[in-house]
DNA sequence: CAACAAATTATTGTTGACAATATACTAAAA
DNA sequence: TTTTAGTATATTGTCAACAATAATTTGTTG
């Protein structure tokens, strides 16, 4: 018999909402949840060294919640650990995206099959909008309107999926791919174009509830994304410069 | 430039090997390998409270690496956290294992297909001789032999795909997977015919450098293997007896 | 001035203590 | 006897101090 949690008061103020949220989650998991988002957001640079008592500072705790984070956000890849030198948010180099590619390939191969059975109307409805405003994004060429809409789409696909273990795996290894050169990856411009063609005919293909050709969509989509880096880096450096930034060698 | 490493001289004792150990790995990384053992062996039966005291009194160590160790099993999904209440071997229920077999089959199908490209002629030695000893455990119906066949057969195609990032998703995967009555799944001996005669398929598909069929008959194996745990579960509990122990409701 | 050695500082690894919370137990009341 | 309130105990969450290691600075020598 589950034991009748008391009843919470709505909190009344700031500080109680403060405390509140502490009741349900631990300093551990706020810490991992912040760090996560800089990372993600790249507001923490890759290779950028992570000092604990300077992060325990910044967030008011003691280092044991920041040392307890560091290993969760080890183990999901978003840091790297030395020891007796300190973690470092991960580079992941070239080899790495190509393999880490090969990987989405098939879970987004997954993803578009189980879509395309299991997706409900609702979903669907975003995914239109979404494609209705990348649209947009590609006339205007605006690569940072983009970069959101694209993260999104795969996000709905993914819930759209029904299989709350593939849509964990899978944003596991897409956010180790978003630490590979952001800016190369995600914001070339000359790509937007042929990506929002790509999400069109995916969104199609689930709306028919056609798995294997919504799945070889989705697969192939990847692989062009990874054709698309390789190339990209391929060209001359003088070319690269318009949309590569803060390149950290 | 790479600074040199200082020459290290052969532990000359066992107690200089454990301090040599401890150059090498912090506490909490030893802590978690032990932990990982005790649950993937099954020492550890799924469900059971895991004490910090306790477990942290056993290996000599202070509360500190146990609870980092607890967040980076939590975070591989060996074990679940709830707040003020500790950690606990994770149990995955019948609708979970099913999602992560669906997880795997798209990764063992994508094992498949690099596999047949890049295996190298020892690997491909190493799975032969495998697939002999099954033949030898399934004439028996020796299932606490095959058991561990089984584990290493996956484990060297795993390697013979030749991506790291491929090979750590899919051994998380299959941890998970192996925390689901571990018994009702793997050993039951009934399904070892069969599962024999998709290995040696499979290797001669690996052989021949067919990667689709390879693919194919990766993707198909692990779907069966989920259809045999869908029709033992369905099978009436006297017969279901004979291969299943110590389940805990 | 360059290169090496020693000492100093900074940072991580580990531990034990204390605080907060949940669980188990006891006793009183219905 | 069952329920419930209150109390005691056990366990987790957090912190701060100490130890071990690495990085840096300083000083010395050729």
């Amino acid at each position: 018999m589950p034991r009748p949690k008391p009843a919470q008061a709505a909190p009344a103020n700031a500080h109680d909402a403060a405390i509140d949220v502490l009741r349900e989650h631990s300093l551990t998991t706020l810490v991992q949840r912040e760090l996560e988002r800089q990372i993600v957001s790249g507001e923490l640079e890759a290779g950028s060294k992570l000092n604990e008592a300077e992060i325990a500072g910044e967030l008011r705790v003691s280092r044991g919640p920041v040392r307890e984070a560091f290993r969760a956000l080890d183990q999901s890849g978003l840091v790297r650990t030395e020891k007796n030198r300190g973690v470092f948010v991960r580079q992941v180099s070239l080899e790495e995206a190509y393999e880490i590619y090969e990987v989405r390939a098939a879970l987004d191969g997954l993803i578009g099959r189980l879509a395309a059975q299991r997706i409900q109307p609702a979903q669907l409805q975003r995914l239109r909008e979404i494609v209705k405003r990348m649209h947009a994004a590609s006339r205007a060429l605006d690569a940072d309107a983009y970069f959101p809409l694209n993260i999104e789409f795969h996000e709905v696909l993914g819930e759209a999926a029904g299989n709350q273990a593939l849509l964990q795996n899978y944003q596991r290894i897409v956010n180790e791919l978003n630490l590979y050169r952001r800016e190369v990856i995600a914001r070339s411009a000359e790509s937007i174009p042929a990506s929002t063609k790509d999400h069109e005919a995916i969104v199609n293909a689930v709306a028919k509830g056609d798995a294997a050709l919504a799945g070889h969509l989705l697969f192939e989509h990847v692989i062009n994304g990874r054709e698309r880096l390789h190339r990209v880096l391929q060209a001359p450096p003088a070319l690269r410069a318009k949309v590569t930034r803060k390149i950290t060698t």
